[in-house]
DNA sequence: CTGAAAGCGCTAACAA
DNA sequence: TTGTTAGCGCTTTCAG
C-alpha cells in the first residue's frame, strides 16, 4: 500500500494539499477555519499520514538533522556521541553518524554519493575529513564545526588542549617520586606534531629526565596489555606509564597485573579522556578528563549560531583537560587531591562518599 | 553561493542535465561519449559538485540511509551501534541514530515531525516504539527489525535470549558453593515480564533456594554502587549477586571493594551483557554475553532481505546469550571453563594467553 | 548518443 | 478562509 501523502488527505476532505500542509505544519495554521482544521487532522490520524522529509527538505532546505562525524563509535567517542545525543534531546533535531574512515577518497566520495543532507556537522577528531569536505560546494553551504582534540582550525571549531593535561601528569608523576616515566603510546600517538608526545617530551626536559617512548600498534586494551608484558618480561619496566589514552591505560593496567606488578607501586599508571570505566578499578585510574559535556554544549551552541548567522566571523573556543588524581598514580599520597575524587576518598578512608557521579567533568 | 547542481554542471559542457545525471550516477553511462563524460566529470570536480541526496531520495525512493533506533548510546548501547557501523561499513548505507525515548507521544511524532526518512529501521530494545511505529502509514512502508534482548515479535525480529544465560548463571553460583544468591536488579528490571528477573526466580526455585530482589533506581554504575554500600552497612550481604548488567555488577564491584569485601571470597559477582570492560578489573567479571556482532550481521541481513522482497515472509531468530565464566565468580575454581579465557587463564597461571581479544563473543 | 518533458511530495507566493 | 501555481534538484522514460 502506498504511503499516505497530503494529497490523500486533501481528497479525503476535500480540501487543497496546500490547506492540509497549512494545518499540519502550523505555519498559517491559523487562518484555516477551525472546521477544516479539524477534519485534516482528523484524516491525517485515520491515514496514519506522516510527512515525506525528503520532499519537504528539498523545498525548505532544511532537515533539521545535524551529522556527527567520527572514525568509531567505541570508547571516549561513544561518550561524545552520547553527550552530543543528550544536549540535542531538546532541539527538534536527529543525529546521523556519519562513519568518516569509511570514505578514504573523500574527493571521490562526495562527488557521488555525498553524505546524508544534513543541516550542519560537528566532527569529532577528524580535520582531515573536514578539510576535504570544505573544498566542495557542499562544504561551502552546510556549516561544519571541528572538535576535539583533533580539529581543523580554519572553520568553526571547539578544541580541547590535552597537552596541558599531559605536563599536569608528568609533573604530578615526578612529584609522586617517579624518575623513568615511560610514555605508552600508540601508531597514532606517533604522527608528527601529535600534541600529546610533543607535551610529553617538552614535560620531560622540563623535568630533566629522559623520555622514553613505547609503542603499541593499536590504541585497544589488548594490544596495549601485549606490549607491556613483554616490557615486564625483558626487565626494563619504567617506574610510571603515562599513556596515550584511557584504552592503553586499562591494558597496561590488565597486563601488569597479569603479571604481578603492582600499581602504584612498581608502576605509577595515568590515562587520557577520562572514560567512565577508569573510576571503578580496584587502583583507580587517573585520567586526564577531557570536557566531553561541555564540548558538546558549545558545538551545539556554535552549530546553531552558525545556523542562524551563515556569515558571522568565525567562532573558536579552547577547552582544557584537566588531570583527575586517582589511586593508580598516588604513591606518596596526596590527600586534598584525592579528597576531590570521591571515589578515590571513599577507598581511602571509608568515609561517606558524595553521591554523584563518580567523574564530575565540569562545574 | 549557491550549491553546485547538476544544471550548473549541464551549462558549463553545453549538455543536458539528463546526460550530467546518466553520467555522474552511471546509470546509462555506457550510452555516453567519452569525450561528455570526459567533459562532464571533470567539470563536476572542478565545481565542487555533490549531488542532493534529498532530491534523489524524492524521485527514486531510496535513501541509502538506515536507523538505529535506541534510547541511549552508553555502553552495551553503544557497543551495538559501534558492531553495526562496522557491518554497514562495506555497503554504501549510512546510519542515522534516532533516541527513540526523545518521543514519549509516538502518535503525534509521527504526524508532524517524522524521523528522517530511512529505508529500513534496525531497533534496539525498543519494542514499545516499534509498536507505535507500525500503525503508521510510514510504519507499513519503512521495513523495521525489532532486536535484541526486548524485541516486538510482530514483525522481522532477532531476540537474544538472556533468560538461558541467567539460570545457566544462577546455577553455576550454586555449584560454587552460593547459597544466598541475591538479583541486583533496578526499576526497569522489576517490570512485569522481565525475563531477567524471572528466569532468576525460576532458577531459584529449581534450586531450592529463596530468592532475594535488590533493587536499586537506575541501572548506573554509581545507583549499584551505593546501594551496595548500603547493603555491606547493614550486615544482610548475600554471598552472591546475579546482576542485572554490566553496570549495575561494575558499581557492585566498586561497592563492595570500597568496605574491603572480596570478591568472590566473600561475595561472587555476575554481570550481564558482555561489555569489554568487565575483563580488564582486578578479579575479571563474570558475565552473560550478549552476541552483539552476530546480532547486527543478523539484523542488517534481515534487513536487506526485507528490502529486496518487501513481502517476504515474516523473519525472526533467536540467539542466545551464553555466560562468560571469569574469576569473580570463582570460588572453587574450574580449571576447564577458566582455561577458555584467555584472560582468567593469564591471571591465574601467568601463562602466555592467546593473543586474541579479550572477549571472544562468538565462534 | 543526447535532450525534452514529466513528476517525486511538499511548501510558499500569490490570487481569489 | 481557501485554492492555484510554480518549483526545490534530481531521475527517468521516451523521442529525436
Amino acid at each position: 500500500m502506498r504511503r499516505t501523502t497530503i494529497r490523500d488527505i486533501a481528497a479525503a476532505v476535500g480540501a487543497s494539499p496546500a490547506t492540509v500542509s497549512k494545518v499540519l505544519t502550523g505555519r498559517g495554521d491559523s487562518l484555516i477555519s477551525d472546521t477544516m482544521r479539524q477534519r485534516i487532522r482528523e484524516s491525517a490520524r485515520e491515514l496514519g499520514y506522516s510527512p515525506n522529509l525528503a520532499a519537504r527538505a528539498l523545498v525548505t532546505g532544511r532537515t533539521y538533522c545535524i551529522a556527527l562525524w567520527s572514525e568509531t563509535l567505541a570508547d571516549y567517542h561513544a561518550a561524545v556521541a552520547n553527550a552530543l545525543l543528550d544536549v540535542l534531546r531538546p532541539s527538534r533535531y536527529e543525529m546521523v553518524i556519519t562513519d568518516v574512515v569509511k570514505h578514504p577518497d573523500w574527493y571521490a566520495y562526495f562527488q557521488r554519493n555525498a553524505p546524508w543532507p544534513v543541516d550542519g556537522i560537528i566532527a569529532l577528531d577528524s580535520p582531515q575529513s573536514v578539510e576535504a569536505y570544505l573544498a566542495t560546494s557542499a562544504g561551502r553551504n552546510t556549516p561544519v564545526v571541528s572538535i576535539g582534540a583533533y580539529y581543523w582550525e580554519h572553520t568553526d571549531h571547539i578544541g580541547v588542549d590535552l597537552g596541558a593535561g599531559v605536563r599536569q601528569a608528568a609533573h604530578h608523576l615526578a612529584e609522586q617520586g617517579c624518575r623513568r616515566i615511560a610514555h605508552l603510546t600508540c601508531d597514532h600517538g606517533m604522527r608528527p606534531g601529535e600534541p600529546r608526545r610533543l607535551a610529553y617530551e617538552e614535560a620531560m626536559v622540563d623535568l630533566g629526565l629522559e623520555p622514553r617512548l613505547l609503542v603499541t600498534g593499536q590504541s585497544s586494551r589488548e594490544d596495549a596489555r601485549l606490549t607491556v608484558r613483554d616490557l615486564v618480561g625483558s626487565g626494563q619496566l619504567p617506574d610510571a606509564l603515562l599513556c596515550f589514552n584511557d584504552e592503553t591505560a586499562i591494558g597496561a593496567y590488565r597486563g601488569l597485573r597479569d603479571l604481578g606488578v603492582r600499581i602504584p607501586d612498581d608502576v605509577a599508571l595515568i590515562g587520557c579522556d577520562g572514560i567512565q570505566d577508569t573510576a571503578y578499578f580496584d587502583q583507580p585510574i587517573t585520567t586526564i578528563v577531557q570536557p566531553v559535556n561541555e564540548l558538546c554544549r558549545s558545538a551545539w551552541q556554535c552549530l546553531q549560531t552558525r545556523l542562524d548567522e551563515p556569515d558571522a566571523p568565525r567562532q573558536s573556543r579552547m577547552l582544557k583537560a584537566d588531570l583527575m588524581i586517582r589511586e593508580s598514580s598516588l604513591r606518596i599520597g596526596r590527600p586534598v587531591e584525592a579528597a576531590a575524587n570521591p571515589i578515590t576518598k571513599a577507598a581511602r578512608t571509608g568515609e561517606e562518599p558524595r553521591p554523584d557521579h563518580a567523574l564530575p567533568q565540569e562545574a
